[in-house]
RNA sequence: GCCGAAGUGGCGGAACCGGCAGACGCGGCGGACUUAAACUCCGCUGCCCGCGAGGGCGUCAGGGUUCGAAUCCCUGCUUCGGCACCA
């Protein structure tokens, strides 16, 4: 601890010594006594700014990583109210989620009390962090009168038709049933409870239409976004644009021919080359289309498929498999009879699930032809392979080329089709263009856009979620719960031994219904909605978070929204942002609120590790408190350290090495604000001035410092740039420190820079900025006002202007000198200067310089020869 | 495999537009204060040569552009994040 208390003499008092464990509660209490930090949301008289930090999931203790994300996010806040802006902050708690069912599961206890219980432990330790959250809009999702309103804006989407149903797989225990994700363990695949192999299941399930604004969302005009989100959003949309074309099935003797099979390509320009087709195993004409004699075969390889583990198949190293079908396709642009197989690396999900196999021209093609022995036929080349011979259309087949050792896979332009018939000679794109166009013409194809994404499916079959509000009644089938029902409340006595099924269908007078509709037997849905649904709304309720009769309050949305700023990790750059992207457009089109982009900056923070590296988790027993950090140096301590560390953005792994630190330096900045007069006995320099210089110069040392450090904390604060903000402020005290005791250290500059110094302190480390700022009020009598309801202060460029400039002298790009001038110098004085310094000319030796160049003033490289 | 980010002292990192590499902090060394220790304060601290003034070398490796490159370009290596047979 500082003991300025050493430097005491019998003229001066004792300086008290910095106890943060006395200050930050004091003030923490005095603050929201005060209601200091309250936003009144219809305040119009000052500029709104929504500052918005992700919600943390309620895992029951705070540790050091939420305090990396949220304690910048304070200071950003205090540092706009500074400003002036209206700063609307809110908290609340994502508080749905498999975490606390599993606990319920396996310790016995209700997830409401985990999750309560939680909430109330977090509340507590965020309080400690001194942030200024608006905690009377507090939220929590497991709060009926949130969930409600997922309930409510589901049955909005199944009237506009962007929700239904269909059917999907799922991971799937026979002992535990459904599980999800993370309940499936390790490369095999094996139930987290029981250790059974899981396989895949098909389940009637919800899903929301997100595709239908694929093209909207992959549009990012007119929102800040780092550019590594957009483009992994780009990635996951992933449209292609290229052409669906309809191949019919050949009758043969056992089928009559003539079904449709769908396939879509970006390279119709290739659809000469097609010498296979290949379905999904999973595809509705399989089972229609097996000769006889294939199909044990088939079907033992759609088992296969079926069990196969989600490595094997992501497994491009994997050797391609696959199976014929017995039966053919006919290519609709020449009449050419092919096979038709079934294989695991064509995608159900995607495209129509089947493809045209062209092995020249595709790499995945080219694997299955040369595995299974199908003929490769080269139907586009690069130009200059053809360039000697001419007319190409006249080529006989393959002519002129060498045969294909690998897919000749290019994108060229110039590129030229070859063995196509008609469009022979065609440069690539046009023959794509005019080979679509005649299939067009017969009603076999037409350009078509594809994409990657796929419709949010929203069922989860577990207890701890919003329930999904419909009913299945046994005449009129589908009914929603009309809205004077909602909410379906989670029923609290319900089965949690895990067995089977979810929990919610081991309560009767939860399950069986009357129908809304008839009045007749019904059963209730029973799956409930992903969690995600809960964040992708959940800033417009924190406006209005007790709002009763809507979501989200019309006259504030429109105020308040969007988002100035987001903040938060990029661990969910892709989904949360994504599926928060299309629910406000989605709602825009139901007319609920009027802006179709939620978040208009955006910035991710990185992500702080446990000190193995490792991601922190209870299991792995790597959580960092800040609990004990906390108590030993304080709150602004660890809120600033975790600021120095390094760029916001980059996290890394937690060490405390280095805290001590920062711990000193807020000492001498109580020291400095509070003992300016002090001096040092273990300085032999203490209470002088540095040899050489004046009381004047001292003066305007320490007024330039002072102001030149404003400049750069302003836009450090604004940049999120924390760490360098907080180095910009310890080289300010360091130089103080310098003069204390000195006489400087009695003029108005002195005091202005431990003014500024206060100031620029207070967003980031604000009990010790509030507490030194009350003790200045109170020395110079005048009354107490917080230090952060002060105006930003400006920079006084006058003061800058009169810096002097030390500018460094190359010879040949190696700095060989250094001279001080004045700013506003001309270019030619400067040379002037350079050119008669002493060892310059001593090491110029004689010799003309060839140039020189002058850096904007900033430097001067002088170049020679030899 | 593809997409993205990043490689700088013993460590975290700084250098924002191509212009002083290593700000600030940790650690280390030396010193002051102290009966002593802790605390605090002061000085030094990239590597090599030199008593010194000073010089040489240095930003993952190799090449290039430039008066000048940590920064721009090419090739390669390593680490991290995302996606992963998307027709």
């Amino acid at each position: 601890m500082a003991t300025p208390d050493r430097a005491a003499t019998p003229d001066r008092p004792r300086v008290e010594r910095y106890d943060p464990a006395e200050i930050e509660p004091r003030w923490q209490a005095r603050w929201e006594e005060l209601d200091l930090y309250r936003t009144d949301l219809h305040d119009e008289s000052r500029p709104k700014y929504y500052l918005l930090t992700m919600y943390p999931y309620p895992s029951g203790d705070l540790h050091i990583g939420h305090w990396y994300i949220k304690t910048p996010t304070d200071a950003i806040a205090r540092f706009r109210r500074m400003h002036g802006d209206n700063v609307f902050l809110p908290i609340g708690f994502d508080a749905f989620g498999l975490p606390a069912e599993n606990a319920a599961i396996r310790h016995r206890i209700h997830p409401v009390t985990w999750t309560m219980r939680n909430i109330e432990n977090m509340r507590r330790q965020l309080r400690t962090m001194g942030a200024t959250f608006s905690w009377d809009h507090e939220i929590v999702t497991c709060d009926p009168a949130y969930y409600r309103w997922n309930q409510w804006f589901f049955l909005r989407f199944l009237e506009a038709g962007l929700a239904y149903r269909a059917m999907a797989p799922v991971d799937w225990c026979p002992n535990d049933g459904t599980l999800a994700r993370e309940q499936v363990e390790g490369a095999d695949r094996r139930c987290w409870r029981c250790g059974a192999q899981v396989e895949k299941r098909d389940l009637e399930q919800w899903f929301l239409r997100i595709t239908k604004y694929a093209d909207e969302l992959l549009d990012f005009s007119g929102i800040d976004w780092p550019e590594p989100v957009r483009i992994m959003q780009t990635n996951w949309i992933s449209r292609s644009e290229g052409a669906e074309i309809v191949f019919r099935t050949a009758p043969d003797d056992h089928q009559p021919g003539g079904d449709q099979l769908r396939v879509f390509t970006t390279r119709p320009d290739t659809l000469f080359g097609a010498t296979f087709m290949v379905l999904a195993p999973e595809h509705p004409l399989v089972e229609k289309l097996t000769a006889p004699a294939q199909r044990a075969a088939v079907e033992a390889y759609v088992q296969q498929a079926r069990r196969r583990t989600e490595i094997e198949r992501l497994s491009t190293e994997r050797e391609k498999t696959g199976v014929p079908l017995g039966a053919d396709a006919i290519n609709p642009v020449n009449g050419e009879r092919i096979p038709i197989w079934i294989a695991d690396y064509v995608l159900s999900g995607y495209g129509t699930g089947a493809i045209m196999a062209v092995p020249a021209h595709d790499e995945r093609d080219f694997a299955f032809a040369v595995r299974f022995g199908l003929p490769i036929r080269q139907v586009i080349a690069p130009a200059d392979a053809l360039a000697p011979v001419a007319p190409v259309a006249a080529l006989p087949p393959g002519a002129g080329l060498p045969e294909l050792t690998e897919a000749y896979v290019s994108k060229a332009e110039s590129d030229v089709l070859v063995n196509s018939g008609r469009f022979s000679g065609y440069a690539a794109p046009r023959g794509a263009q005019a080979i679509v166009e005649a299939l067009k013409h017969e009603g076999a194809g037409d350009i078509a856009v594809s994409y990657r994404i796929r419709d949010w499916l929203i069922s989860r079959q577990r207890y701890w979620g919003t329930p999904i509000p419909v009913v299945y009644c046994e005449r009129d089938g589908i009914v929603p719960v009309p809205d004077h029902q909602l909410p379906v409340l989670l029923p609290e006595e319900v089965d949690f031994k895990g067995s089977g099924e979810s929990p919610l269908k081991s309560d009767p007078t939860f399950l069986n219904v009357d129908c809304p509709r008839c009045g007749g037997p019904a059963r209730r849905e029973t799956d409930t909605m992903d969690t995600f649904i809960d964040s992708s709304w959940y800033w417009y309720r924190y406006l209005s978070p007790h709002k009763t009769d809507g979501p989200v309050d019309r006259g504030l949305t429109d105020r308040w929204c969007p988002v100035d700023q987001y903040t938060g990790g990029a661990e969910h750059a892709v989904m949360h942002l994504l599926y928060s992207r299309f629910f406000t457009k989605a709602i825009a089109d139901l007319g609920l609120v009027s802006h179709r982009e939620p978040f208009r900056r955006l910035f991710n923070q990185g992500q702080i590790l446990g000190a193995d590296g490792e991601r922190m988790s209870k299991s792995r027993g790597n959580v960092e408190e800040p609990g004990p950090l906390v108590a030993r140096y304080g709150a602004d301590t660890v809120r600033l350290f975790l600021m120095f560390m390094g760029p916001w953005d980059q996290g890394g792994p937690w060490s405390p090495t280095g805290i001590g630190g920062i711990h000193r330096f807020l000492n001498r900045v109580w020291t400095i604000a509070l003992d300016s007069e002090g001096v040092e006995p273990g300085d032999p320099d203490a209470g002088r001035l540095p040899v050489g210089e004046t009381y004047a110069d001292a003066d305007r040392a320490i007024r330039m410092a002072a102001h030149r450090t404003l400049r750069a904390v302003t836009e450090e604060y604004a940049d999120f740039r924390f760490n360098t903000m907080v180095a910009h402020l310890m080289e300010l005290a360091n130089l103080l420190m310098r003069y204390r005791g000195t006489e400087a250290a009695h003029a108005p500059a002195w005091d202005e820079a431990v003014r500024l110094l206060l100031l620029m302190l207070a967003p980031a480390a604000p009990h010790i900025a509030e507490e030194l700022w009350a003790r200045r009020l109170e020395a110079a009598g005048e009354p107490w006002s917080s230090i952060h309801t002060e105006r930003w202060p400006e920079v006084d460029t006058t003061v800058l202007a009169e810096e002097l400039r030390e500018v460094p002298i190359q010879i040949n790009g190696k700095v060989r000198d250094r001279i001080s001038v004045p700013a506003g110098i001309s270019e030619l004085e400067i040379e002037q200067v350079v050119l008669a310094r002493p060892r310059i000319v001593e090491l110029l030796a004689g010799r003309q310089p060839d140039r020189v160049i002058h850096a904007g003033g900033r430097l001067v490289n002088i170049v020679v020869r030899g």
